[in-house]
This record gives structure tokens, C-alpha cells and sequence, in this order.
DNA sequence: GTACACTTACTTACCGATAGGTCAGAGTCT
DNA sequence: AGACTCTGACCTATCGGTAAGTAAGTGTAC
């Protein structure tokens, strides 16, 4: 009622990249189809290269919506008070979040396809994780600085070794279907940042309420 | 002139194994076809099928050969002496070597497209982390013992917190074609584990001999 | 030792399904 | 009328997979 519009007020186009995003983040971008999409939205194809002239023009949208939204949840942790490692550890439950839904990170499933990618969004996902880095390098350095975090190497090192060591515990922990397995790897990793003497980082698994691991049918369906 | 091989001594199923596991290490196992494999051996696609009923039955060995591989080099690791934490180093090392090459793990990539994956290799990828963690759990184990190592975690989660995080610093130091990211996140995990007052880890990148950053144009031929 | 049966390791030709993409036009809104 | 959104029909290329055939080697009987 607010507009003319006949489909839904949502708008096709972000409709179709909130199928094609949780498609990529389950099967990649190699393993699905424009008929996948046009399917679940009861359109035809063509209507998608209406929006979307091609794939990779999809994709690269798919990236920018993506990058722009985590960058927004990153600010608004930066607004919150507290500790860089509090912080650090909201961080962490991003990813969580993420996990949650049987889903990989955007970029990181986009990581692995890399080499067949085009170009554009190549560049896409190595701009996200450069902005992942440079935020995670702000917060180790406050983190320095309020002693809420210490580590031996470079700001810029350790939170590349963050960000790769979140990646990859979504990576592994998925195919358990488990999300205890990511919450001890990424608590465990995150613990090597905590001054001696600290409560542990990111909230351990509660075994009363974590979910056991469904391990021969994970969360998302198939294909 | 040791048999009546016509072909080659390497033999056919060898021959197509090798080739098939470069392009899953670095286009993914939806990234490639069977007539990508048969160019390059220049080979009919009927001959692939021949040796590997399927796809999936082609996936399947080349995960059994990738394992039972790379089981092999642990326990090589196992009868050179050293501390725990020498094996744990080297450990960072084969991964390390894989990267060189432009290539992300075999089982690392397969995670990634897990749910596009016929059941019996989802099995067998699930049973490659499990054999690795088991393996680190046992050198963890030793260091805690040797004095190398230090953890505050469970030998299990710790174990699995090295998985992932050399899993996802091969994933995100792929995209850059810089192994020394990977080397620098390495580095600073391991040094999570390292009692205080000793030397660093993984032989840290140097300045000297590292490949500097291929940023818009990696190691391996896209497609 | 040679004829015959059988296996191995392929090839050519083809299949139906699906991939991403195009185009002319129809319906709807302002 | 014109812009916007979408459909149906269609295109070519490629996907994994199959059927039938063939050249070369192997094993066995006589």
C-alpha cells in the first residue's frame, strides 16, 4: 500500500539477492543456477537478467550488499562501549550468527572459488577482507592500549590471523553441523589474546543448550 | 619396458587422479568437468568414465588418496625426533607447501562446497579433519608433557582451533597469492601455544626471499 | 604355434538435462 | 504515451553419462 507496487513491497530485486546470497553461502557460487533462484521466487529467469544482466553482475552486487552490511554491524559495534576485547569477541559472534544458519561467510565460501571468479568480484572479496582487517587492527591496538588484550606479534598480523582463523573454523565446523565445534576453536584461538588471569573470550559452548552435532544431515537442505 | 603398458607407466587412473585433485585444490570440485581432465590428458571423457564410474566415485578416490597420503607424511613426522613442538611446526609446513602451489587443501575446499557433495564424500571429508585432529591431539598431548607446548584448552579443542585456523589462513592467503599471510597467521597462532620466552613458531616470512603479493594475478591459470 | 575366447583400455558418437543468456512483446503504472 | 517489470520461447554451449565398437594383449586348448 505504501507504493504502486504490484509483486512485493519488498522489491524483486533484493528479494532475488537474498535467495542467491543464502545459495552462495551454502552451495557457492559455483553450485548454483539462475533456474535455482527463479525458482524459489516464481519468476522466470529472464526477469532475473532483467535485474541482473549476468551472474557476474549478480555476484559483485551480491558482495557489495554483503561487505556494506557487515561494515554497518562493525560501526555499531564501535558505538557500543566497552572493551576491544568485548568487542572482539561480539566480532566473533557475528560469525557465529552466520553459522548458525548452516551458512559460510560470504567471502569465505567465495575464497575457495576464487580462481574462478570474475574479475570484479575478485577484487570485492579481497576489499572485504581488507576492511575486516584494518577494523580487527583498530581494535587489537585500543585493545593494547585499555589492557583488555595482549599479543606478541604485529596489530596487522594478529588480525589477519583472526580473521583466517574465524574463516576456517566456520569452514571445518559446518560440515558437523555443529556449532559447539566453531565456538571452542574460535574461544580457543581468541584465548592466546587474553592477558593471564581473564574470564575466558568468547562465550564457551553450554553443553545444557548447545545443540548436538547432527553429524550425517547438517541444517541446510541439499541439492 | 617393465610390462606391456601401452599408454604410460604412469598409468591412466594415477595420471587422471593427479590432475583432478590440482583442479579441485584450485577451482573446487564444481569448479572442473570431466572434459577438462580429458583435454588436458588428451583422453576421451569415455576413458575417464572407464576408470571412475562417476564423478562422485572419482571424488571419492581422490579424497582416499589425498588422506591416506597425507596420514603418511604425519606419521613421517612421527619417527623424526624433535620436540612436540618441532611437529607441530612442521605440521604448518605441509600446508605451507600446498599453498605454494597456488592450492588450497583438497578436504578444505570440499568443506567449503560440503553441501553439493554426494554422501560418500561428505564421509570421507569428515573423516580427514577427524584423523587430523586426532593426530594433533596426540602431539598436543606430547607438548604438554615435552614442555614445548602450552594450552589452556582442551588438548581436543586446541586441536581443532589448529585445524581451522590453518585451514583459514590457507583460504584467505590464497585469494592474495601470498604465502607470506599465511606464514605471518600461522605464526601468530602457533604463538598462542609457545611457552613464554621462546622462539617463535613457524619460521616467520622473510622479508628477503618472500614472494611479494601477486594481487591481481595469482599463481594458478584461472579459467 | 596357432586358433579362439576373453580382458583391458580405450574411441567415436550420441543422449537428455541444464547452464547462462537473448529477444520480442505483453501487462501495468503514472 | 512512455517507462518499468516481467513472460514465454528460444539459443548455444556444456554438463555428466552411455552405447557400441575396436585394437591390442592375455590365457588356454589342442
Amino acid at each position: 500500500m505504501t507504493n504502486g507496487r504490484i509483486r512485493d513491497e519488498a522489491g524483486t530485486a533484493s528479494r532475488i539477492l537474498d535467495v542467491a546470497e543464502r545459495l552462495v553461502q551454502t552451495c557457492g557460487f559455483n553450485g548454483f543456477s539462475y533456474a535455482d533462484i527463479a525458482a524459489e521466487l516464481q519468476i522466470s529467469k529472464a526477469a532475473l537478467h532483467y535485474h541482473f544482466a549476468s551472474k557476474a553482475a549478480l555476484g559483485e552486487a551480491l558482495i557489495a550488499r554483503y561487505a556494506s552490511r557487515f561494515m554497518a554491524a562493525l560501526a555499531s559495534l564501535d558505538t557500543a562501549d566497552g572493551t576491544a576485547r568485548a568487542r572482539l569477541d561480539s566480532y566473533a559472534g557475528l560469525y557465529l550468527q552466520v553459522l548458525r544458519n548452516g551458512q559460510m561467510c560470504l567471502c569465505g565460501m567465495l575464497a575457495a572459488e576464487y580462481q574462478t571468479l570474475p574479475q570484479p568480484m575478485r577484487n570485492a572479496v579481497i576489499g572485504f577482507f581488507d576492511q575486516n582487517e584494518s577494523w580487527l587492527e583498530n581494535v587489537l591496538e585500543q585493545g593494547r592500549a585499555d589492557g583488555s588484550l595482549r599479543y606478541a606479534a604485529s596489530a596487522q598480523d594478529t588480525a589477519r590471523m583472526i580473521v583466517a582463523g574465524l574463516e576456517g573454523s566456520m569452514l571445518v565446523a559446518r560440515p558437523y553441523g555443529d556449532t559447539a565445534r566453531f565456538q571452542a576453536a574460535a574461544a580457543s584461538l581468541l584465548a592466546g589474546l587474553v592477558p593471564p588471569g581473564s574470564e575466558p573470550a568468547l562465550s564457551s559452548p553450554d553443553p545444557a543448550t548447545a545443540q548436538p552435532p547432527s553429524h550425517p544431515a547438517p541444517a541446510a537442505a541439499g541439492r
